[in-house]
DNA sequence: TATAAAGTAGGGGGAAACCCCGAAAAAACA
DNA sequence: TGTTTTTTCGGGGTTTCCCCCTACTTTATA
């Protein structure tokens, strides 16, 4: 028997599993929980083998939730369950100890499939997911695929001046908070149009905002 | 009997209600639908007394639904579903003849309640929506009192001047890519920097991206 | 149909951005 | 240590952007 706890803000949704799960005879839905607080509360009292977990559990999001339970190195297998095929959340919410990713609009079918394959063991993702965590795997190694757009390092005071002209900063503003000169800003305003490849500060806000420059 | 369709792109959603209604004795689940469009020809070609609507589906909205099911003088009652309780959703879809409005975080029993309620012909909401209507209906007799956290409208001309911005073209090219004068789109480019309130063309990338003001 | 909003366009001016050139410390790296 | 990269700074120039103003036409909307 597969003591399984969902936990999720919509409570339609959680009836809806429940409903679906129930009638299952392997299953055994022993915890219904609608925030994080008490999905970590309710796992330390009592013992299950499986935890549906919503990504986007307001106020404690589920990646905190699934980082508390692998701290407490709890026994849990955990299955996010999510509306978005976002790239940030399936990658950061595998990296905290979840065992699958399942979106809200597969069916019913797949989430009895994800249930047995995770408690079996072994990791289960959407299609449309595994997909998704691919393509964040190419995006990592260097644009391999991408021709043109080689990336170029950016230095730190590149990066510094970069971040101000994106807050709308002009030069002038920009040298007078770094304390250096009008023309030391210009020149870094001109490595980063040589280095970003990009003709003007739009730009360089939008090549910035799209490859994340300025994070790392 | 009550012949009743969910119309709801989440397919685990759309699943979970169907286990929940099916139990009960006076509600039969005649169809389920994952689009607009399929919803629509659904409801030409089958009868039904009540249609869970989604508010938020991809392509063809709720909103375009409802709207043309009450063109076409659809008998079907419309109970509207939502994951957000956003004021816009709320009176746009009620303006547009649905007879419910419930959060997608309301349990069994209420769903129950909302089908039956609407049903015998009364209007359903959810608590919480309808306070967000009364907070609506304060809101328009006090005036104009929403400076910061609704979005200005932004025309569908400043729109493509905008992309054109971002593409990094200069103000010169855009007039000759919209065969329009550079006076113009100067002209569109003050207006824009005065409704995204930033300071210069930096700003207005990063705003329109992070507000996604180029998506609908 | 009146009023509002959007789209069009101009004159003129100052500020900012962008581009060319060069060069010398400072820091990082091998 | 020597070499490379980064950071610093200048002169002088063109282009683009941003701002003020006005004003007419077209298109929604009440």
């Amino acid at each position: 028997m597969i003591k399984l706890v969902i936990a999720d803000d919509h409570t339609m949704f959680v009836d809806g599993i429940d409903s679906i799960l129930t009638i299952e005879n392997d299953i055994d839905v022993v915890g219904r929980c609608y925030d994080g607080p008490s999905t970590l509360k309710f796992l330390e009292e009592n013992e299950a083998d499986i935890l549906l977990l919503d990504v986007n559990l307001p106020g404690m999001s589920g990646i905190d939730v699934c980082k508390t339970l692998k701290e407490k190195e709890s026994p849990v297998k955990i299955i996010a369950i999510s509306m978005f095929n976002e790239e940030s959340f399936v990658t950061e919410i595998l990296n905290n100890g979840a065992q699958g990713y399942i979106l809200k609009n597969t069916g019913r079918e797949e989430l009895l499939k994800a249930i047995r394959t995770v408690e079996g063991g072994t990791s289960y993702f959407s299609k449309d997911v595994t997909q998704t965590i691919m393509k964040g795997l190419m995006k990592q190694r260097k644009g391999s695929n991408k021709s043109s757009k080689f990336f170029p390092k950016v230095s730190r005071r590149e990066k510094e001046v970069l971040k101000l002209i994106i807050e709308e900063f002009t030069t002038q503003e920009i040298a007078e908070k770094l304390f250096i000169s009008l023309k030391t800003v210009e020149s870094h305003r001109s490595s980063l149009l040589a280095k970003l490849n990009a003709r003007n500060s739009a730009g360089l806000v939008r090549i910035a905002l799209e490859n994340k420059v300025l994070e790392n």
